[in-house]
RNA sequence: GGGCGGUUAGCUCAGCGGUAGAGCGUCGGUUUUACAAGCCGAGGGCCGCAGGUUCGACCCCUGCACCGCCCACCA
């Protein structure tokens, strides 16, 4: 513990920030034990990729989470939260082979065993950034179990499934047509394919039939891969066509006879209702080609190059400037009937925004409605439920129809595939290890040259990271895991396959619950991405404004399942409310000795007892949030409470108690800031455990101590109703004296009238109350006395409001301007009359009074009451008003 | 084409059957020994539009409009 006089006037985050930070992983506490009595509360981090710096997404992913975490932690869990880095095959390729290519190098003139001896050095180098930046959001992780998706173990468990899977039947090899981005130079799975609208062209090409003079027009908004047309599909009962079934037609530019195929898939209305195949450049065309036996020519390779096979004219054309010659050809021949304009979807990468060229080739797949099958069924019977529940139906969509993955890419960083094909009898082996040789002809082995699909090995991360394949303690104690929380752009991606994974070779649920955070937009609700500029970085802004700050700005903002937009100056009004802590702390602690003073119940004043109230109903609320992940629910809770009721009324308060020199409400003081700091602990670890620590018998760390639960009877909801009445005629005396422009320094006397009995909702019968707190009233409202009378004096000195069952009349001492008073009574009346009329009008409606219920007929009854005694009273101050006037 | 979200104060967003809320911004006052990153006070809203249900609708239902996402093999 430090003596207190270090703590400075205003809240400096940043050494705060490194010590704790330190000093929390060095002390160990967040270290989980398997071994461990107390009930466990484990997750596994988002592996942010080895090549990524810190943005905003991360921070928000991993802020909620560690609120939860830390909440957990204080209530007595056994918490394990893991981190670790995932190494991102097409991410870290592109990094080197651009830092290659500025080195007049190229991985394929290096070779595999180099390109890879550098991508490990490059990983060591680089690879712990992210770590470092993650530590600095103080995230609550157990860096003692940290892991890499690429470490030894990690890669046994992902050879270990690719091996079962391939035994089950569920994992096949197939010549097919897949996605493959010409730039990134690999094949893709269905969703790296991001769909964009763009503005193309319909082309109609004339295709003669051959033997007759005839011709068939077809449409295309690809009138390159015409190239590697090898049919024409109409529909069977399209009348305009029937005469065609049977025959040929003559592919332009290539001269080749091709058939004519009927398929019901063939859109009537569509162009002219014929259309080209061309199965080895087009999906549809993929299966139309295979179910009627149609040849595969592929004119267009990997590169997005024309093939041999394209003829020479257009051999090792780019497929873009292909296309553009083909077009001019055809029109030079008059085979080009029309141009239309055609606005259609166009598949990109999801990395490099490059067009992706769907291509034949031997890909590995995994069979997947087996795995997606009881995948749906744990999400439809409640094992997981995701949060906000509607992101189910998200998942169940893509589920439902979804088809089977393409998992080899043709990459060299990452995870190769462990199958060996024999050189002599196309044997395929699958394997754990490398064998020796072919098990049927003995024949050497040559090792698939591609590595798996990045999210194949991230579909592990939940049980990989526990040591599976072996049966470790961690994997006992910590398996499932509670929590999963990222956001929705990957459930698919990572979501669904680890659920899929971890329900195939765990035989249960990854996790339970599944909490989608939105995404981090700037405040003109853009996507924050570097081309635009707009990228507001956490590490910058942490510097700013404190991690704290940060953290707080991240959870208030944080609508489940919703987007939100961030702003600077929201973190500078967090940044305040952390030094509003510090000051607020600063004041309690300087009004503290060595140490803490006990509670004597028959000390506390009303104000201590309403702070205890309070505090119990803020504690209950807070729970109650975050159980549901409500986080900026739970912000505004506390940022509310702590500013505006602790700080701006219970301290306010105090200080007449203090000056009283009573012991209980110093003790009420430290307790209410003692608790406060560990309610808000979660959300603001740094600043909390710094201030925590100067508590006079502070223990060991603020992230182990119990999070706070409400006192037996501390909620008082009749003594709330009296703090209330007082606050009331604080604040009517305030807002008189204001609008009078009564100096505030001025000492008034208050003379307080209470009326005749009235309906219990105004407090009539509470004079007591208000009485017993004259000090109390006095110190809030700036006054030099406060006096009960039967009734108010009169004259231009005299101003007056209303308050609850009281008439108040201020004395001041220069005459009050009584036109303007005049208008400000008269405004206040209008309000009141306006809310009367309304109440009144839903009286007087006889099935409002027999069908609502009875406790809101009498709650507006009341309410009806209380107006029109309030409009009496400023009625008869009007009228004075306006006499001498 | 299918699906999901949004539309509430100048801005960013809560609320979701019973008297319209917060933060920031605006306006006025204020250096009262925790805090001017503060304190005190004020102003500001036909809760997207049109119907319906209800004693009562920002809230539930049905349409519509506009904005934004996701999915999808009309070439």
């Amino acid at each position: 513990m430090m003596p207190k006089d270090e703590l400075s006037k205003a809240y400096d985050p940043k050494p705060v920030e490194e010590k704790w930070g330190k000093f929390w992983l060095d002390e160990g506490l967040f270290v989980a034990d398997p071994h461990s009595p107390k009930p466990k509360f484990s997750m596994v981090l988002p592996p942010p990729n080895v090549t990524g710096i810190l943005h905003m997404g991360h921070a928000l992913c991993f802020t909620l989470p560690d609120i939860i975490t830390r909440w957990k932690r204080m209530r007595g869990h056994n918490c394990l939260w893991l981190p670790g880095t995932d190494h991102a095959s097409i991410a870290v390729h592109n990094v080197i082979e651009k830092s290659l290519a500025e080195k007049g190098l190229s991985r394929e003139k290096i070779g595999r065993d180099e390109f890879l001896r550098v991508a490990w050095e490059w990983k060591e180098k680089y690879g712990g950034v992210i770590t470092g930046q993650l530590k600095r959001l103080g995230a609550s992780l157990d860096w003692s179990r940290e892991r890499f998706t690429m470490d030894p173990g990690f890669t046994r468990a992902v050879k270990q499934v690719f091996v079962s899977l391939y035994e089950e039947g569920l994992i096949y090899r197939d010549y097919f047509l897949v996605n493959r981005c010409p730039h990134c130079r690999t094949v893709l799975s269905d969703i790296e394919i991001e769909h964009k609208d763009l503005r193309g062209k319909l082309w109609h090409i004339r295709y003669a039939v051959e033997g007759s003079d005839e011709s068939v027009v077809v449409a295309t908004t690809r009138p390159e891969t015409m190239l590697g047309d090898t049919g024409l599909a109409v529909h069977p009962d399209d009348g305009r066509y029937a005469h065609l079934r049977g025959r040929r037609v003559v592919l332009p530019l290539q001269n080749k006879p091709i058939p004519v195929v009927t398929d019901e898939r063939v859109e009537r209305d569509f162009g002219t209702g014929a259309v080209k195949v061309t199965p080895a450049h087009d999906p549809v065309d993929f299966e139309l080609g295979k179910k009627h036996g149609l040849e595969q020519v592929i004119v267009i390779d990997g590169s997005g190059r024309m093939t041999e096979a394209a003829g020479p004219e257009f051999a090792g054309l780019d497929r873009f400037a292909a296309r553009a010659k083909v077009v001019e050809r055809l029109s030079a021949l008059g085979l080009l009937v029309k141009v239309e304009d055609h606005d259609h979807a166009v598949g990109h990468c999801y990395r490099c925004k490059n067009v992706i060229e769907p291509h034949l080739s031997w890909q590995w797949f995994v069979r997947i409605k087996p795995l997606a099958d009881e995948a749906i069924r744990a999400v439809e019977d409640g094992r997981i439920e995701f949060v906000p529940a509607n992101w189910a139906k998200t998942y169940f969509e893509w589920m439902y129809n979804i088809h089977d993955w393409c998992i080899s890419r043709q990459l060299w960083w990452g995870h190769r595939i462990p199958a060996w094909y024999c050189r002599d009898c196309a044997r395929t082996m699958v394997a754990m290890e490398a064998p020796a040789k072919c098990d049927r002809c003995g024949g050497a082995l040559d090792q698939d040259e591609d590595v798996l699909d990045t999210w194949f090995s991230s579909a592990l991360w939940p049980f990989g990271t526990l040591g599976w394949p072996d049966e470790t303690e961690d994997l006992e104690a910590f398996y499932p895991t509670d929590l999963m929380s990222t956001g929705f752009d990957i459930i698919f991606f990572w979501v669904a396959r680890m659920i899929m994974m971890g329900l195939k070779f765990r035989g249960r649920v990854p996790f339970r619950h599944v909490f989608i955070n939105g995404l981090v937009r700037d405040l003109k609700r853009r996507k924050m991405s570097k081309s635009e500029g707009n990228i507001i970085d956490p590490l910058e802004m942490i510097d700013k404004y404190g991690t704290d700050a940060l953290r707080f700005t991240l959870a208030a903002l944080a609508v489940p399942g919703m987007d939100l937009a961030l702003s600077e100056e929201r973190m500078a009004g967090y940044q305040a409310f952390a030094n509003k802590i510090w000051n607020a702390s600063r004041f309690v602690l300087m009004n503290l000795g060595e140490d803490r003073p006990e509670v004597r119940e028959d000390e506390l004043t009303l104000a201590d007892r309403w702070i205890r109230s309070r505090l119990a109903a803020v504690t209950d609320a807070l729970d109650a949030s975050l159980t549901q992940y409500k986080f900026y629910e739970a912000a505004d809770l506390l940022y509310h409470f702590v500013w505006h009721e602790f700080c701006d009324w219970y301290i306010e308060s105090a200080k007449v108690g203090l000056r009283a020199g009573n012991r209980t409400t110093r003790a009420v003081l430290a307790d209410g800031l003692d608790r406060i700091l560990r309610l808000l602990h979660p959300f603001m670890p740094f600043i909390t455990e710094e201030i925590w620590q100067h508590l006079p018998g502070a223990g060991k760390s603020i992230t182990v101590a119990a999070f706070p639960v409400a006192g037996p009877g501390w909620r008082d909801e009749a003594l709330e109703r009296d703090m209330a009445l007082v606050q009331a005629v604080v604040e009517e005396t305030r807002k008189v004296r204001t609008e009078n422009k009564v100096a505030p320094r001025e000492k008034i006397r208050l003379i307080a009238v209470e009326g005749p009995a009235q309906a219990p909702s105004t407090g009539s019968g509470k004079a007591a109350v208000v009485r017993s707190e004259a000090e109390l009233v006095k110190a809030l409202a700036g006054l030099s006395t406060l006096e009960f009378a039967e009734a108010l004096p009169e004259g231009e000195r005299v101003l007056k409001g209303v308050a609850g069952p009281f008439e108040l009349g201020l004395v001041v001492e220069k005459p009050a301007d009584l036109g303007q008073e005049r208008e400000r009574v008269q405004k206040e009346m209008a309000k009141a009359e306006a809310e009367a009329e309304r109440i009144a009008r839903k009286l007087e409606n006889p099935d409002f009074v027999a069908k609502a219920p009875a406790a809101v007929v009498a709650e507006n009854r009341s309410r009806l009451e209380e107006l029109s005694v309030r409009l009496a009273k400023l009625g008869q101050n009007l009228a004075k008003l306006s006499g001498p006037a």
